[in-house]
RNA sequence: GUGGACGUAGCUCAGCUGGUAGAGCCCCGGAUUGUGAUUCCGGCCGUCGUGGGUUCGAGCCCCAUCGUCCACCCCA
C-alpha cells in the first residue's frame, strides 16, 4: 500500500449524513429566490488577481493575506475567489448586464481563503450570494433583508438578530475616516497593538475591536452617524421605515463596518450567540462604486453573503431537521431469480411512485442479513422478494417500525399498496424530516 | 499570522511512576429449515499522526513536522 495522501488543511469533506444538511439549506434558499425573481448565475473560481486587488482593496486582511494566489502556466496571476461580488461583477460587466439594465441574481458555491480554520471558518468555505444591481433606491436594501428573513423563515433559524447602518457616501465616509484617526490619534497610548496597525490602515476597523480594554475609548468615538450626508441619511431612514413596516427588527449598530473597501451606504449583517467566534451568518451591504471601478459604466449595487457552514451549524444547533434521505421500502431479495425480478418491481414502482425512496438489497446474500441491512437503512417497511413469491407472484410486505403485521401483496398491486402504508405526506415528496434510524 | 489544548483500531475512548496495546460501537459469521431491531457465542481490525532523539527498552520523556479543536486576528 502506498501512503495516504491527506486533504489541505482547512479544506473538508461532506459526507452524505453531513451533505442532508445543506440540500436543506440549499433548496429552501433557492425556493425564496424564485419566490423573489432572483436567477442562478454561475462564475468560474479563478480569476485575475487584479480583479480582486481592484474590487475588494489592496489594503484590506483578505488582499493582503489571505488569498490563494498563484501564477499559471502563463506566468499570470491567478486567485482562487476569496469572495463571489467581485466576479459575478465582473461577469456582469463582461456580458453586458450593467448597460441601462436591472439584475436580481444568486450565486451558490465555494470561496478561499487561507486563514487558521476553527469552528465555522474554514479555508475552502462556501456562501450563498444574493446581488441586485440597477436599483438605486432604498427598497431593494429592504427587499434584499426580507430575502434573508425568509430564508430564516422557512428554515426555522432563531437565535439571529439583525445589525445596520450605514457608512455614507464615500466622501463622507473619508471625512469621518480622519475625524475617528484624529480621536484616535489623541488617544493612541491607550490602543492595542492591533488597532495601531489599524490606525494608519483603516481606522473604522478599530471600532469592530473585541478587546474589552478599549470598549469604553470606542463608545466614546465619533459617530458614524454624526458624519452621514443628508441623501445618506435619508435612504437609510427610508430603509428603516421598510423595514419596521415588513415587521422586521433591526438594531442600529453605529460601529458595523465591515471589511471590504467597496461598501457605500446600507451595510447590515445577521449575527448569532451560538456559534462562538464566528458569528456572522448572513451580511452585506451596497457597493454603489464597484461596477465603475472594475470599468463598467456606473451601476448601483447591493448584495449579500450567507455563510453555508455557519448556518448548517446554526441549524443543527438549534435541532432543526435536515433532507430527508432514509429509504420509505427496501427490497429483501431472496435468490437470483428473485433478484431479477425485484430490481424489475422496484422499477415499476418508481415509476408509480416517483418520490418513493427505494433501496434494492444487491449484495444477494442471505435473507437474515438482508433484513438486518433493511432494519440498518432506517426504512420504514421491507419487501420481501424470495423465490416463492416470483412463482405466487406476490410479495411479502413487512413493517420494520411500529406494529403492523406482515402481509401479502400481489406484484400488481405493490404501488398502491406501499401508497397507501407509506403515506401521503412522503410519497407527495417531504422537503425536510427528522431521521431516527433507530427506534 | 499569534497563543493554548489535543492527535492510540472505521467511530468514541482507556492505557497507572517508560517494559514491545485494550474496551465499547461498527462490520462479518453462528444460536436447526426464508424474516430485522433485544440477548448469547465467535471472528476481523492497529507500522499508537509522521520523522528524529534519549533509554537495555517509549503509546507514555525530548525535539521537529503535519493535522484537528478553541481563542486572538479576520470574516461568511
Amino acid at each position: 500500500m502506498s501512503e495516504i495522501i491527506e486533504p489541505l488543511r482547512g479544506m473538508n469533506d461532506m459526507l452524505p449524513d453531513e451533505a442532508r444538511w445543506w440540500n436543506r439549506l440549499e433548496t429552501v434558499a433557492r425556493h425564496v429566490f424564485s419566490q423573489y425573481g432572483y436567477r442562478e448565475m454561475r462564475v468560474p473560481l479563478l480569476e485575475r488577481t487584479q480583479l480582486f486587488k481592484r474590487a475588494i482593496g489592496e489594503y484590506t486582511d483578505i488582499v493582503e493575506k489571505e488569498m490563494f494566489t498563484f501564477e499559471d502556466r502563463d506566468g499570470q496571476s491567478v486567485t482562487l475567489r476569496p469572495e463571489a461580488t467581485a466576479s459575478l461583477m465582473r461577469a456582469a460587466i463582461s456580458n453586458g448586464m450593467v448597460h441601462n439594465q436591472r439584475h436580481r441574481v444568486f450565486t451558490i458555491g465555494p470561496m478561499f481563503r487561507g486563514e487558521r480554520p476553527q469552528k465555522g471558518r474554514y479555508r475552502q468555505f462556501y456562501q450563498i450570494d444574493a446581488e441586485a444591481f440597477g436599483y438605486d433606491g432604498p427598497d431593494v436594501d429592504a427587499e434584499l433583508i426580507l430575502v434573508s428573513a425568509r430564508i430564516w423563515k422557512l428554515l426555522g433559524i432563531s437565535r439571529v438578530r439583525l445589525e445596520i447602518n450605514s457608512l455614507g457616501t464615500p466622501e463622507s465616509r473619508a471625512e469621518y475616516r480622519e475625524a475617528l484617526r484624529a480621536y484616535f490619534t489623541a488617544h493612541e497610548a491607550a490602543l492595542d497593538a492591533d488597532s495601531r496597525r489599524r490606525l494608519v490602515g483603516n481606522p473604522l476597523r478599530i471600532l469592530d475591536s473585541k478587546n474589552p480594554d478599549l470598549a469604553a475609548l470606542i463608545a466614546a468615538a465619533p459617530l458614524l452617524t454624526d458624519y452621514l450626508d443628508p441623501a445618506s441619511r435619508e435612504h437609510f431612514d427610508a430603509l428603516k421605515a421598510r423595514l419596521d413596516a415588513a415587521g422586521i427588527g433591526y438594531t442600529v449598530n453605529p460601529r458595523l463596518v465591515r471589511g471590504l473597501d467597496y461598501y457605500s451606504r446600507t451595510v447590515f449583517e445577521w449575527v448569532t450567540d451560538a456559534l462562538g467566534s464566528q458569528n456572522a451568518v448572513c451580511s452585506g451591504g451596497r457597493y454603489d462604486g464597484l461596477v465603475t471601478q472594475l470599468g463598467g459604466e456606473h451601476t448601483p449595487a447591493i448584495g449579500w453573503a450567507l455563510g453555508m457552514e455557519r448556518v448548517v451549524l446554526l441549524m443543527q444547533e438549534l435541532g432543526l431537521e435536515a433532507c430527508a434521505d432514509l429509504p420509505h421500502a427496501y427490497f429483501v431479495l431472496a435468490g437470483p431469480a428473485a433478484a431479477s425480478r425485484g430490481l424489475q418491481l422496484a422499477e415499476e414502482v418508481r415509476d408509480a411512485l416517483p418520490a418513493l425512496r427505494i433501496e434494492t438489497d444487491l449484495t444477494g446474500g442471505g435473507i437474515k442479513a438482508q433484513f438486518k441491512r433493511a432494519d440498518k437503512s432506517g426504512a420504514q417497511l421491507a419487501v420481501v422478494i424470495g423465490e416463492d413469491e416470483v412463482a405466487r407472484g406476490s410479495a411479502q410486505i413487512k413493517p420494520l417500525r411500529g406494529g403492523g403485521e406482515q402481509q401479502a401483496c400481489p406484484f400488481a398491486d405493490l404501488a398502491g399498496r406501499l401508497a397507501s402504508l407509506i403515506g401521503s405526506a412522503a410519497v407527495d415528496g417531504d422537503g425536510a424530516a427528522r431521521q431516527d434510524r433507530g427506534r
